[in-house]
DNA sequence: CTAACATTCAAATGATTGTTTAAATGATTT
DNA sequence: AAATCATTTAAACAATCATTTGAATGTTAG
């Protein structure tokens, strides 16, 4: 019993072959979408995330809603802008950041809404 | 000029004060949403999920999908589970998992209609 | 009861990532 | 032009997190 051991775990590979490498399929179209969730998977991003779509604001205005320094609070505006989940907009010394669109609003708006209980169970 | 430098980084306290304290305050509905953002913010578990959205699946199978040993994919199913994202289904040995609720299904899906840029602009 | 198997658990390692600090842009005002 | 201010950048540090490994549960079949 030595040439089976090419297996190393698991032996469950017979019964749903065919569902696995089909839904292995599937799965791909989700490549690149972690990033999104990543970006919003931070208490603070999603704190600077929830703000920006009620209002246009500053580095500064972020830094002292999630209470932190503006280095950090720009740090996550230019992530969440890389990422093109917010935009940006020049005023003199002054950079305004807001939300990218209202997909981006929704994503928040559904999770917030599953968060609250507020979903049909299946 | 000793005095005035207790404010250490950024002088823009005036201008916005009250849309600061105002946005402060709305901001905390996020308490706790970074959790679920975080749980999908994985490579690994963002395909799990919608591999869930699509199929009932094992443990084993979801190793196999996303190509991991089978501790690692029961980790990450506990962690979904127990942020009540996905729930689980006991069969004889097998443990069965799927999504928890459509809502669930609706983050994601809202979420990759975003990544596609099938997104009216603001 | 024993053996085999799917899953879970727990500790340790390695990699990612958020924050801090200090310096550097870019822009306005005097 | 010099000084001030908002923002950005970069490097270093601290903290978080995913994965591995080996062992432990709990279930079914012989």
């Amino acid at each position: 019993m030595a040439a089976e051991e090419q297996f190393d775990t698991c032996t469950c590979f017979s019964p749903d072959e065919e569902k696995v490498h089909r839904v292995r399929a599937q799965v791909k179209v989700t490549e690149g979408l972690g990033q999104i969730f990543k970006a919003l998977g931070d208490d603070n991003r999603i704190k600077i995330a929830y703000a920006l779509s009620r209002e246009e604001l500053c580095v500064c205005d972020v830094a002292q809603i999630i209470d932190s320094s503006v280095a950090a609070a720009s740090h996550h505006l230019r992530l969440l802008k890389n990422l093109g989940l917010a935009k940006s907009r020049k005023q003199g010394k002054m950079v305004y950041y807001s939300l990218q669109d209202a997909c981006v609003k929704a994503i928040i708006e559904v999770a917030l809404e599953h968060h609250r209980g507020h979903c049909e169970a299946e």
